[in-house]
DNA sequence: GACCAGATTGTCT
DNA sequence: GACAATCTGGTCA
């Protein structure tokens, strides 16, 4: 079953932890593609300094201030993309940071995606997995209720372990990052 | 293993 | 003009 609208209306932490062990897909020219998220960041808005939006809505972060439920694709360190979902009351300026994905399907096209063959570095960090799911500026803005790229929930249950965030130099005290415990696909 | 430099450009000040 | 929600490949041990 694809995540409802509704799974990301709640507030970034929530849908930070509830992501983790649910199955990220994208469906594009060159393939299909599927990880298990094993690692996210929640970033907030007002008062989270290390949140593109806390200082409002400017033209690079405004699908963060659009619907819940949509992809936040940004460009950074002038050759890398990340992704996140866009959660909370549509307009907060929430969302959340898919950090690492155990590869599942279509291992060949992110290992030829990424020009590298060991699987534990596929998707192991959030530069990474966006460049083995064939994820870029294009899809920024994109329903992930409906394809190329959708989530998909699960049932299992999953050892979830908080910590604080990585690679920021604001407001770096907060716990806000959430992954499966001895899953050997998390970052660092 | 730990640590460091370099890549490379959009975005905001 | 400074910096960035990063990664890679190098050195040294």
């Amino acid at each position: 079953m694809v995540l409802p609208r509704s799974f990301y209306s709640r507030k970034a932490e929530t849908v930070a932890k509830e992501l983790l062990g649910c199955f990220l897909v994208t469906n594009l020219p060159e393939g299909i593609t599927v990880g298990k998220i094993v690692e996210t960041e929640a970033y907030l808005s007002a008062g989270d300094l290390s949140s593109h939006s806390y200082k409002g809505r400017t033209p690079r972060n405004a699908v963060m201030f659009d619907s819940p439920g949509r992809a936040y694709v940004y460009f950074t360190y002038g050759m890398y993309y990340c992704f996140n979902t866009v959660t909370g009351p549509k307009g907060k300026g929430e969302g959340v940071l898919i950090r690492s994905l155990e590869p599942l399907e279509g291992i060949e096209l992110m290992k030829k995606r990424r020009g590298v063959e060991d699987i534990e570095n596929l998707c192991s960090g959030p530069a990474k997995l966006t460049q083995a799911m064939g994820i870029d500026i294009k899809l920024n803005g994109a329903e992930l209720t409906r394809g190329p790229i959708i989530i998909q929930e699960s049932d299992q249950k999953v050892e979830i372990i908080t910590s604080t965030r990585i690679g920021i130099t604001k407001s770096i005290d907060l716990p806000l990052r959430f992954f499966i415990k001895d899953n050997p696909f998390v970052s660092r």
